[in-house]
DNA sequence: GCCAACGTTGGC
DNA sequence: GCCAACGTTGGC
């Protein structure tokens, strides 16, 4: 089983939406980028632990807890013309947008980007790295679990 | 709204 | 296959 951290924009889609969807669960649809899409597409399997995270968005930070509900498969927007993630090059023999469903476990509070950033075992999360900008990145286990050691603490 | 970082596109 | 131009992300 992996670790994993997914971004949306409140704005968008917000851990409340996700909390108030049917079976708390949705199609992460609208990710068009390819190395985001090949962690989904390749890695991301059903059980596998996800990170919630706000980003663009005056507190950006982990919402809560989620868990991949269903293995990747194509990502019908890509074929819907009057979708803003519309892709003419795309075809239904050889679809090139993937996603996969996501539940949600638990909304936590939030652990702020701010947050994250104080504490020296997370440094090297991809999340915190400058200029990284995947909607979808990969979790070490070990700052999983330091993470969700953050979540039962009360905000510093 | 700014801008650094980085991905994509397309001319050559 | 190079690389300049352009577009997007996302924190601030």
């Amino acid at each position: 089983m992996r670790y994993w951290l997914m971004k949306s924009e409140p704005d968008e889609f917000s851990i409340d939406d996700l909390a108030a969807a049917p079976e708390r669960t949705v199609a992460w649809f609208g990710v068009r980028n390819y190395q985001a899409r090949n962690f989904m597409r390749d890695q991301m399997r059903v059980g596998d632990q996800v990170f919630f995270y706000h980003s663009s968005c005056p507190q950006p930070g982990i919402a809560g807890v989620a868990t991949v509900s269903r293995q990747a498969y194509p990502d019908s927007t890509q074929f819907e013309a009057k979708s803003k993630y519309f892709d003419p090059k795309a075809t239904s023999e050889t679809p090139r947008w993937f996603n996969v469903d996501v539940k949600l476990r638990k909304k936590t509070r939030l652990v702020t980007l701010d947050e994250l950033r104080t504490h020296p075992e997370l440094a090297r999360m991809v999340i915190l790295q400058r200029g990284n900008r995947l909607s979808v990145t990969p979790v070490d286990p070990v700052e999983w679990a330091f993470v969700l050691g953050l979540m039962k603490k009360k905000a510093a």
